[in-house]
DNA sequence: CGAGTTAAAGTCAATATGACCTTTAGGGGG
DNA sequence: CCCCCTAAAGGTCATATTGACTTTAACTCG
């Protein structure tokens, strides 16, 4: 940091960190990746991965290397959004800490392994989570509180539901995402009518995937569009 | 803060700050209020209000008192948003800043004057300063843009262009915020239809207000509710 | 082959939208 | 006082979208 920087501000200094809300889909739950604290405060307890951002790096870069360092996971494929800033005193028993959470949604992913940080990460459906808020640590239960609201609306307005499906995908595998986020049944028929006529959501692959009961599935991929227009609203809304 | 803090980071602390997007619409025009820097750097340039959080007060107190101190408005009646958060390496020279952007929305307020602070604040038109970016201090020209954007998505889904009007309004008035920040004209018919049908948007007075030339427009207050379902969208995005 | 299952496709009424037209209620000028 | 202008208010209608529901297709298993 610049010398003039500290001198100017005195101790009106805070530490900035960036945390991390991992959500995908696993085995028709939503879940997202923590990671046991190795240090105080809350050594032991439950957290959102994340950490210090360095001085020589964006907010984002910094979001994708705790990534890496903490999961080992490449985030470049991921879909990596910020969330907001959380800066409450006492967030924080060290003192002022802000966090800028951001907000990664991807395919079931590897579990994170080996001799690394990312050796205590591990997968956390977020139902239970949200049930006893204080298993988490900090204020990371309203973190991912935000998050999964944020993730709901998301599912209006743009195409990111396919970002939870590794390709290529069915229709069903994509209602599947919605129907576990905004935790209710669609209707199939009318789920297909919307995303096929909605331009650029999915792309047919011509194939099929034989399902374990039934008619064939067709694939697609994710197509070029990323928002949704018209929207596709959450039943019930209204 | 707390002395372990300090021990245990190191040099890596950064000055937060906050910064407001104070959004009204003056004459046709979405302005914004900036003010004049009183030091380095940029010192003389504009640049939007904002300044340290103090280590015993939430974000959006920060917000909230840096828009009492330096343009002397009282917030609690403004629309209170988060943006988002700001931090590039060398968008502020003295070294890491990060800044975490607060949007407020609110009626043509009175110019602030006076000995305080505020003395050099100032409303300006919007258009201008993104056609000419490097008039703002710091990266505050993409804020706005994002504020703008922000702004413009707020009112498809959501009853906030109400705040930009001082109450009572009339039908006009309100569809006059969504003409100027979409940039475009919209029909009064349909406009009318889509306000008065969306339940809680506004609430009939029962009052009148004549009007410079034609039929006295009914008067009207914002009413409940705060998401508007279906969306307003805006025409052209399809 | 027939039952069971899921995908895919079609039907239809209700709702929302965009474009456009008509009526209403004022003001100002002649 | 009457006519014209203006903007608000209210109505019409074709089209698009949605939700609920039915029908057909394609596969597996027994």
């Amino acid at each position: 940091m610049d010398d003039r920087l500290k001198r100017s501000v005195g101790v009106e200094l805070s530490l900035v960190t960036v945390d991390l809300v991992i959500l995908t889909i696993r085995e028709g739950e939503v879940t997202v990746l923590l990671v046991e604290r190795g240090a105080e405060p809350f050594k032991g307890r439950a957290a959102l991965p994340g950490g210090r951002v360095r001085s020589d790096e964006t907010l984002g870069e910094g979001a994708l290397r705790e990534l890496r360092e903490e999961t080992d996971i490449d985030g470049t494929r991921l879909h990596l959004e910020q969330l907001g800033a959380y800066g409450d005193p006492g967030r924080d028993p060290r003192g002022r800490v802000v966090t800028i959470a951001y907000l990664a949604l991807g395919p079931d992913l590897p579990v994170p392994k080996g001799g690394t940080d990312a050796a205590h990460a591990y997968w956390a459906p977020v139902a239970e989570l949200l049930a006893s808020p204080d298993t988490l640590a900090f204020d990371h239960a309203r973190v991912l509180d935000d998050a999964l609201e944020r993730v709901r609306e998301r599912l209006e307005y743009t195409t990111v539901a396919a970002a939870f499906c590794p390709e290529p995908f069915t229709l069903g595998d994509l209602r599947e995402v919605y129907e576990v986020l905004w935790g209710r049944s669609l209707d199939a028929s009318n789920f297909r009518r919307k995303v096929t006529r909605s331009e650029g959501f999915v792309v047919d692959t011509g194939e099929q995937r034989p399902q374990a009961t039934g008619r064939p599935a067709v694939l697609y991929r994710r197509g070029p569009a990323r928002l949704l227009s018209p929207p596709f609203l959450r039943p019930g809304t209204v």
